[in-house]
RNA sequence: GCGCGCUUAGCUCAGUGGUAGAGCACUGCUUUUACACAGCAGGGGUCGUGGGUUCAAAUCCUACAGCGCGCACCA
């Protein structure tokens, strides 16, 4: 006899239990699933930064990848998915920075080590977290198997990979560059991390001997060590390579005097770089805080001046007048200045885009500093063959384009950071770090006990089936991945990559904790249930770049379940035991489906086909619809007839309908499937974890 | 400047050549022993705009507009 049922499903009387069932039972471990298992699936969890909560897309990404995964589970693959957590470099420690400012503290007061404990610390409650919520949403990785990105294990790795990289192919060197520098961090940042954002500010037109040119920066005047024009534009043609005796600003007279001209010489240059139309066709060029500048400066073997230090102000060769203010003052100054000598010709309004660090929203100051930098050039091309080669997917495939340019345009990666949170730089005498994204990049043959080639796990799991993660890193995460896998293990360390849609709000705009725009997706389990988070996540799931969250689908969800928990207490009644005789009879046995239309079979077909091409939405519509509009307002109304033609076929069609179904759901509700399933009146059951999917992988 | 995505019911979105769909919201009826987190019935859309292809276009082509995103520039 079956239990009794209640008239509602309860999420939150079972989902613990019920995850906890999964748990004991082992099978999230690959090797203690049942039966005999040839074909493999594998897939990481893409890690979590120590740095908060989970968020919407987290529950979205997740979500989808445990459809899969639990999907080729029940299809007979020998499955493993792989969790962990990221240290996040740069990201981490500024989070502890702010809890430390809180106290009044920097972590200069800490000191190196005491500062590092607390980042340990800060690891310990919010990693914790962040697996405690990963379990409430259902996703069946193997716990055993967990990663860290600063585990020994995986230190050694990195210093491999690093090793590597500078003595055998030399491809990392230490060089003078001019970098981003993040005043407020004090570390330099890559290109990826610099968020240009449109500022309103002012365009000073200033007299340059015969010329007058437009600039935003007026104080990097003190580092200017050239002029340059366009090589065709024929108004300058009789000044290029000429040596120009110009009035100037004289920056060695003290601040409180007033300010006086003295005569300096500047080279006037030709360079592509210049573009003819904007302003007055010429540019002063700063080598030293511009990168563009910078390598006009290397094409002319111009000298390079350094006006700007770390702290963001202006140094000694800025001169007396200058030294010491930070560069938003010494701006103000020198205009004061230039105007008062009859320097500026005019000045306008302008609105031009800012580099603000990713982390920490500060101003970012170009200057040359001292760096380590891997060479882009071998990796770059081998990333691009990958693809080419068709050695993995990208899906949707209209990330093609944007991966290729990037590799073809990319810069020698600057690879070190000013930090004390992260990976140390493996040379004696070096106190930097690496940046958090160079280790990130190893994450799936890292995790797999690789750098030992003859690792169990590395020999049994590598490389992956597939990685998920929204299109923001896909950059920073995937394309390193990429490269490092060809590098190191010879082969793309995934399949496919899918890049899954990110979550904005209803409005269209970023979910964000600090705007107050973000929605905890553990508010909506408590609030909905699991299971209907992450079917309502899956039906939202199109291939489109955004998705643009509803509650009301989340709502859906939960009604969507408790609809299946009727199904099967109305079946469950209607059949009335003895379900043993039915359950052997295969999906095509449900021969009153036909009249109905949309027969079980083909619909179970369709569902495995659109999750096997990561087509969420299209299968959770069919699936929904399905149960819904064929099995629950039409076949199961019509059992209710008193005079239905054939009892016994009508009782065999509800057990299968209702078997195949919790099998087909079981992906995107994994909680009220595997319950209704554990109170079916069958004997020797498996978890519905692993029982046999409805139809074979491909119809 | 280059590229990508989107524009369908009040809201969020499915739908890629053949008489407009879902969820939520709304209206009316039904508490009939699976479910009121339900059932039945219903209202609501000239599918962004112009042009083209076709017997036939929301669906293909093209131009334009608006919104969003990425890359480059940002002197």
């Amino acid at each position: 006899m079956p239990q009794e049922l209640s008239k509602a499903y309860n999420p939150k009387e079972t989902e613990g239990r019920i995850y906890q069932q999964w748990l004991d039972s082992g099978y999230f471990t690959p090797e203690k699933l049942p039966g005999e298992r040839r074909k493999k699936f594998v897939t990481c969890i893409a890690p979590p930064n120590i740095t908060g909560e989970l968020h919407m897309g987290h529950a979205l990404e997740t979500t989808l990848q445990d459809i899969i995964v639990r999907m080729k589970r029940m299809q007979g693959y020998k499955v493993l998915w792989l969790p962990g957590i990221d240290h996040a470099g740069i990201a981490a420690q500024n989070v502890v920075e702010k809890e430390l400012a809180k106290e009044g503290l920097k972590r200069q007061d800490l000191g190196r080590e005491k500062f590092i404990e607390r980042v340990e610390q800060w690891k310990e409650k919010y990693g914790t977290a962040i697996l405690e919520q990963s379990k409430k949403l259902g996703l069946s990785v193997d716990w055993t198997r967990t990663k860290y990105t600063m585990d020994p294990d995986y230190q050694e790795a990195v210093k491999k990979v690093f090793l590597y990289y500078y003595k055998e192919k030399k491809w990392i060197y230490k060089g003078e560059r001019v970098i981003n520098w993040c005043v407020r961090c004090g570390t330099s940042i890559s290109d990826l991390e610099v968020n240009y954002v449109p500022e309103k500010g002012k365009l000073y037109y200033i007299k340059y001997g015969p010329f007058t040119l437009a600039t935003a920066r007026p104080e990097t005047k003190l580092g200017d060590t050239a002029l340059a024009v366009h090589p065709n534009d024929e108004r300058y043609t009789t000044y290029v390579g000429k040596e120009l005796e110009i009035e100037s600003v004289d920056n060695n007279v003290l601040p409180e005097q007033p300010p006086k001209l003295k005569k300096i010489s500047i080279r006037v240059v030709a360079d592509e770089a210049v573009d003819k139309n904007f302003g007055t066709g010429i540019i002063k060029v700063t080598p030293a805080h511009d990168v563009t500048d910078s390598e006009i400066g290397q094409r002319h073997t111009l000298p390079s001046i350094t006006i700007v230090d770390q702290h963001g102000r202006m140094n000694e060769n800025a001169g007396v007048r200058y030294q010491g203010l930070k560069t938003s003052e010494a701006r103000k100054k020198i205009v004061v200045d230039l105007q008062t000598l009859g320097l500026i010709e005019k000045i306008e309004d302008y609105e031009h885009n800012v580099g603000r660090c990713d982390r920490c929203n500060s101003v970012i100051e170009p200057l040359p500093s001292k760096q380590w930098f891997l060479k882009m050039k071998d990796l770059a091309q081998l990333a691009l063959k990958a693809r080419r080669d068709g050695d993995f997917r990208l899906i949707p495939e209209r990330w093609a384009g944007p991966y290729d340019r990037w590799l073809e345009n990319v810069r020698d990666w600057n690879i070190s950071r000013q930090l004390w949170w992260g990976h140390q730089i493996p040379i004696e005498g070096e106190t930097d770090v690496l940046d958090t994204w160079f280790s990130s990049a190893l994450w799936p043959f890292a995790t797999l006990g690789w750098p030992n080639t003859a690792a169990p796990d590395f020999k049994e799991y590598y490389p992956t089936n597939f990685i998920t993660s929204d299109r923001n890193i896909l950059f920073l995460w995937q394309v390193r991945m990429v490269f490092s896998g060809m590098e190191f293990t010879g082969k793309a360390p995934f399949k496919d990559i899918y890049i899954h849609a990110t979550v904005l709000t209803k409005d269209g705009k970023r979910m964000s904790k600090s705007l107050g725009t973000g929605i905890n997706p553990i508010e909506l389990i408590n609030k909905y249930g699991a299971d209907a988070l992450r079917f309502g996540l899956a039906y939202q799931t199109t291939d489109l770049q955004d998705l643009r969250f509803g509650e009301d689908t989340i709502l859906m969800g939960k009604k969507f379940a408790n609809k299946l928990w009727n199904i099967a207490r109305y079946i469950v009644t209607r059949v009335d035991g003895d379900w043993d005789r039915y359950k052997p009879f295969p999906i095509d046995k449900i021969s009153g489906s036909v009249s109905f239309g949309g027969p079980m079979r083909t619909t179970a077909e369709e569902v495995t086909k659109h999750i096997s091409n990561y087509r969420f939405g299209e299968a959770a519509h069919i699936i929904y619809d399905y149960m819904w509009h064929q099995i629950a307002d039409k076949y199961i109304e019509m059992s209710k007839n008193k005079d239905t033609p054939d009892e016994e076929e009508i009782k065999q069609n509800l057990v299968l309908y209702l078997i195949n179904l919790l099998k087909l759901l079981h992906p995107f509700m994994p909680f009220v499937t595997e319950e209704i399933w554990s109170k079916l009146p069958l004997e020797n059951k498996k978890l519905l974890l692993v029982e046999d999917w409805p139809v074979p992988e491909r119809a």
